[in-house]
DNA sequence: GCCGTTTTCGGCCCGACTGTTTTCAGTCG
């Protein structure tokens, strides 16, 4: 029994429990419990075996430890298919897949008056589901519905050491390092590659067969191997020797479209293998004159062109950040005071920290009301005062309201060190006029950063229709900035809009939008963006130091 | 159902707005 059989009937029976409108709160268990089992490396199965306690895990209690005992000793759950013999068989076969919502997809059959997945399926396909109900619930059920699902790259990143601990320490390979779009830092992951030095390949693909219980080999060959990962994602791994290893891990990152350029000036690279040794990238680079070219920029732009040109950009790092200009305190819906929020910038080795808190209208986030920024600015002042080794700066996360207006009237915004501009409602609205509402918010002079400025979440939700190009144009006439909001589901700019951005010389802010002192970690993500977009120093506005950033914005 | 504990029971975020709703669920952070 494999851990991901055992995650798909706990997740059935959330599924059932939500239908019949049992408490929300114990159908969230089941599904937390589902996702927990789905993720872990050991055997349920064998942890069971060996009467191991399962409450060592979190979101797993006494109740579900018995049900998933249950499900390894006798195959089934009783609860499950008592619950399955009392439902009407449409949502029985809901169960089928467990990432369905039943709820939304009994809404889905009400409004488009159809009755099974195949019915469901066809809807999806033809647009009626995204033109009914909308985007959110479109991408829901396509998510649900398809064999391997994307995972966010922080996801994976836990994933990713899970993997590489496995393959070290209980398969022995003697080297292992990860590649692919994982290595190229891209924020949606749907395959998770390694390359492997080992000297037994058919043992490594025996044992890697029981990673979490059991993980089905899709496809092998002589020296790679695809596994159908648990958690909905593939597990490629590629076996390589010391002398090629270098060759191995440059194809086994790619991306194809680089690989194409590259090839073009290195011939095949397998050819290049019978040839001499590549023991590391860097060998086969220089062998043919290429500056070393970072796995974030390898996505068949121009970086093939410039490494051999040697212009190839100094990508910035997290070490060149010296501020963090979008977090947020209790004044709004932060977990942490102005006061932990700086000392934890400062730990951090910040220069500054720029507090935005939400702005009147955002009532859900606790938004702030004018008087009460006014009396946080005054505050603020006497903290600087006081001196605290970091210059906590005077902003607010602005909303752009439906009409382009700003959430403050404007003899409050100027008492602002600068802003972060960003929509937060009416996401609806047609392209021509969602994009005039940025524009028109972009001419108050006290429009400084545009905060998350396609409004994405990576898998949920594609964000508003706006023309990023016009607004681009507008933000260099206008003096106004773009943001690459680090947090792991919002990624926005994507990488691709960073690099138009830059390419019109507009300086970008990598911001965490933190809501608590240790989401300013997740920085590193929104740096991968920017070096994806092939951003060095000079592009990031907040690895300028206070002083020059201010002359920056206009006032 | 899980968790944490002023340890066995209460909290698990939430409040205004939107839509073509048919009187409420979904959605923004």
């Amino acid at each position: 029994m494999s851990n991901a059989d055992i995650a798909d009937r706990l997740a059935s029976l959330a599924q059932l429990l939500s239908a019949q409108k049992e408490n929300p709160y114990k159908v969230k268990a089941y599904q937390r419990a589902a996702a927990k089992v789905r993720t872990l490396s050991e055997s349920i199965d064998e942890l069971v075996h060996s009467e191991a306690d399962l409450t060592e895990y979190a979101g797993i209690g006494a109740a579900i430890s018995s049900a998933i005992r249950e499900i390894v000793l006798t195959g089934t759950l009783g609860k499950l298919e008592k619950l399955r013999s009392n439902v009407s068989p449409e949502i029985a076969a809901i169960t089928a897949y467990p990432r369905l919502d039943p709820k939304r997809v009994l809404r889905i059959y009400k409004k488009l008056n159809i009755s099974s997945i195949e019915a469901l399926r066809e809807k999806l396909e033809n647009k009626e589901i995204e033109k009914q109900l909308g985007a959110r619930m479109a991408q829901h059920v396509r998510q649900a519905l398809t064999e391997t699902h994307a995972m966010l790259l922080y996801r994976a990143d836990d994933l990713r050491e899970a993997v590489e601990e496995f393959l070290i320490r209980r398969c022995g390979v003697k080297k292992a390092q990860v590649a692919g779009d994982y290595r190229r830092r891209v924020e949606v992951i749907e395959e998770l590659s390694f390359v492997v030095e080992t000297d037994d390949f058919a043992a490594l693909m025996a044992k890697l067969e029981h990673y979490g219980g059991r993980t089905p080999l899709v496809t092998k060959s002589d020296d790679t191997a695809v596994f159908a990962l648990s958690s909905g994602i593939l597990l490629r791994i590629m076996l390589a020797g010391k002398k090629d290893w270098g060759l191995c891990l440059a194809e086994s990152t790619g991306s194809k479209a680089h690989l194409r350029k590259l090839t073009a000036v290195t011939g095949s690279l397998k050819t290049l293998k019978a040839q001499a040794p590549f023991p590391t990238e860097a060998t086969l680079y220089r062998k043919f004159g290429l500056a070393f070219i970072e796995p974030e920029l390898r996505e068949g732009h121009y970086e093939v062109e410039r490494a051999l040109q040697g212009t190839l950009p100094v990508l910035v790092t997290v070490y060149d950040i010296r501020g963090d200009l979008h977090a947020h305190s209790t004044s709004s819906d932060g977990v942490h005071s102005i006061e932990q929020m700086a000392a934890a910038a400062k730990e951090k080795g910040y220069e500054y920290i720029g507090i935005t808190d939400h702005s009147q209208s955002l009532k859900i986030a606790g938004g702030v009301p004018a008087e009460d920024l006014w009396k946080q600015i005054r505050y603020i002042d006497k903290l600087n005062e006081r001196g605290n080794g970091i210059h906590i700066l005077k902003s607010a996360e602005v909303d752009i309201l439906a009409d382009g207006a700003l959430d403050y009237p404007d003899e409050l915004l100027r008492e602002l060190d600068y802003t972060v501009c960003s929509i937060h409602s009416r996401f609806g609205l047609p392209k021509e006029q969602q994009t005039e509402r940025v524009l028109r918010a972009m001419d108050n002079r006290y429009f400084h950063i545009l905060g998350h400025p396609t409004g994405r979440l990576l898998l949920k939700r594609s964000g508003y229709e706006i023309d990023i190009e016009r607004i681009i144009r507008h933000a260099r006439e206008t003096g106004c900035f773009f943001e690459i909001n680090s947090s792991p589901d919002r990624l926005d700019l994507s990488a691709d809009n960073a690099r138009l951005a830059a390419a019109a010389g507009i300086r970008i802010a990598v911001s965490t939008d933190a809501h608590s002192t240790y989401e300013f970690d997740l920085v590193r993500y929104g740096i991968d963006q920017a070096r994806r977009a092939g951003l060095d120093r000079d592009s990031v506005l907040n690895c300028l130091p206070w002083q020059q950033l201010n002359g920056l914005f206009r006032h």
